[in-house]
DNA sequence: TCCTAAATGCAAGTCATTCTCATTAAATTA
DNA sequence: TAATTTAATGAGAATGACTTGCATTTAGGA
């Protein structure tokens, strides 16, 4: 992935907070949160102050850069490189892990709602929050 | 609807900030806020503190008493009386407008997740955010 | 190289929600 | 009915994710 070709794409100044946390999010291999990311530095010279790492997020969410994934059950935002799923979740509720799903079951039945309402639709969420397989054991 | 028998009905104590709040749900015609409930207190003389609210919501979350609502683009929980919609919504992210649908289009989905994965359901939440008609018109 | 708008760093601020702890009250028991 | 136990409440402070104000820096075009 060319960081700074995405950026010029997306008529983003090339600086090094978009890159570095663009580089981030690209070697995650899953969602991280603005805390995340920002700890992620720890151990680094440079590192970016938390408003730099929203604000950041913030232009990459324009651009559709990047997913964000409301967690329900923790009151936290999570990111992640936009391309890399779609943005269906299979969510435990005990270790907060993720699972991405492929499929999207609504793509008709928001359709249908467009019609219906007269909506001009933005984004849908659908994410299915439960215990999963091991969890269940180690209760 | 007989507020004392649902609390006794669910175990919970009849105290005066549940009965209520159970009330203010109950004549609502929509989602509240904690802040809503609260405010909604600002005229009488016996109101109730933003803590004991929360903690009430939370007793009838457990119970089932009410939904809760996570706004994606307001960072903001919103509650309403269980019984009266299944929980799924089409919001206007212009103004905050909720429309309930009765339908759900991913319950054979569900059953799927959990042989697939292994999981235990607990809940999913399916809402799609966009501009209503009158929105669209407005701006 | 200069210029200007945009981006950043830092600190302070916001706001929904949670927590602490002393007090009160509900429901059980004597 | 009174005493007891235990949960619930009130008030306010605390938390934590996120945002903002403002002075400074920097990217990218002139």
């Amino acid at each position: 992935m060319n960081y700074e070709a995405l950026l010029i794409n997306k008529n983003l100044k090339k600086t090094f907070p978009r890159l570095k946390v663009l580089e981030i999010l690209d070697r995650a291999d899953g969602f991280l949160s603005a805390d995340d990311i920002h700890s992620s530095f720890k151990d680094e010279a440079h590192s970016l102050p938390l408003s730099t790492i929203y604000r950041v997020l913030d232009s990459f969410l324009k651009e559709d850069i990047v997913h964000e994934l409301n967690l329900d059950h923790r009151n936290i935002k999570l990111y992640e490189i936009a391309h890399k799923h779609h943005a269906h979740h299979l969510i435990c509720v005990e270790c907060d892990k993720v699972i991405h799903l492929k499929e999207c079951p609504v793509h008709s039945f928001e359709e249908d709602l467009k019609e219906t309402y007269g909506f001009k639709m933005n984004h849908h969420s659908l994410d299915f929050y439960g215990v999963c397989d091991q969890c269940q054991k180690a209760l």
